[in-house]
DNA sequence: TGTATTTCTTATCATACATCAATGTACATC
DNA sequence: GATGTACATTGATGTATGATAAGAAATACA
């Protein structure tokens, strides 16, 4: 039972537990293996994500081999190639779990129901596309103007529950550095005495 | 007469011309000189705006003081800062006119009403917020992995016009880099025997 | 429990790009 | 035609971050 879906849908697109059973052969519930991709570079992305437990991430591989990190996303979040499916053109990014993870598929046609079913999930829709857009806009603007050290504490401060799951070396990819750079920022961080919330004491 | 925005909405919202006659009391059409701003920072964002004629920019002001450039939109181009709108909180962004202009202002009502109006649109409309995703993904994923050679060689390459008319400082900063790197970058180019467009011979 | 593998750190050196300062070039404009 | 104001180039030097390599620490695994 994907019950933090459920709630999800119950939330924002204002389902009765009825509407929720109706929609349930339109997706699927998966279990996911550390490791195991879901989207492969090239593939025309037919199914979103929903993370009902674990990890996922969304990255791209360039020219030099070297993995740039798009989007992390824990529970409750969904995860997909928007451009791919809406376009209908292979995908330039790869999805896989960072953990073990419990995934909800679902393709446009569920999407498609849930529309026609709750007036609520039209403007919810709507809302995550704005949201997206505007987070885009943010990370574009930092990568612009801020240095390694305001981007890292723009993510900690953002995302301080991924800070502790995700090993640092994706860090550093989402934030377009270097694992060693990423270090040297914490590093120096320490010294000038910010702590971090993870730390003890 | 706004021409290209009558033409724009006949061919994309498939409006007559008795419809877009119906819509004018929704829009303005105003002369922008250059240098003229369309929105502040910290305003909130009442209107869209489409350019008739001419060419605007968004750009951000970092801690720093410096520019950074976001968007350019000449002829057929509709600029706003949709997070601000949607959302209703004071934007971070600057627009002002780099030539002189004639742009047309509208609001959320014009866009209702097309809305209404116009089935073509509804759909166009999903595919403006689409591609403006897709865009920005691809900016975030160049800014992440590309030099500022290649991130100068994507711009020539898909705004080809814009090289022309904007100056060599702002597409600096819209690759994210000083304008002397981007004169040695240039000249490097030059050096390697890469013809721009705009080169005679 | 020990061993392997992955991740993190540290140090050295290399490099892309920034900064600063000077000069050059193109138009405007008076 | 002289002078000013933007913009572009060039050179010297600085700096943040990358590359490489090695070791330490953590984690997985067998």
């Amino acid at each position: 039972m994907p019950e933090k879906f459920k709630s999800y849908l119950v939330k924002h697109a204002k389902l009765t537990e009825e509407e929720f059973t109706q929609l349930s052969p339109f997706f699927t519930v998966k279990k996911i293996t550390k490791g195991e991709f879901l989207l492969h570079k090239n593939d025309i992305c037919k199914h979103s994500f929903f993370v009902e437990q674990g990890l996922l991430r969304a990255y791209t591989i360039d020219d030099g081999g070297k993995e740039h990190i798009i989007q992390f996303a824990p529970e409750n979040w969904f995860i997909t190639d928007r451009s791919s499916t809406f376009f209908n053109v292979p995908s330039e990014l790869y999805i896989d779990a960072i953990e073990n993870s419990t995934v909800i598929f679902f393709d446009t046609d569920f999407i498609k129901h849930l529309l026609e079913i709750s007036i609520a999930y039209r403007a919810y829709n709507e809302l995550l596309l704005q949201n997206h857009i505007r987070h885009s806009q943010n990370r574009i603007n930092q990568l612009l103007s801020a240095t390694a050290e305001q981007r890292y504490m723009s993510f900690i401060s953002l995302y301080p529950d991924l800070t502790l799951r995700v090993p640092q070396w994706m860090i550093a990819s989402y934030l377009g550095i270097t694992p060693e750079s990423l270090s040297r920022v914490r590093k120096e961080l320490a010294k000038r005495n910010f702590k971090p919330k993870n730390s003890l004491s």
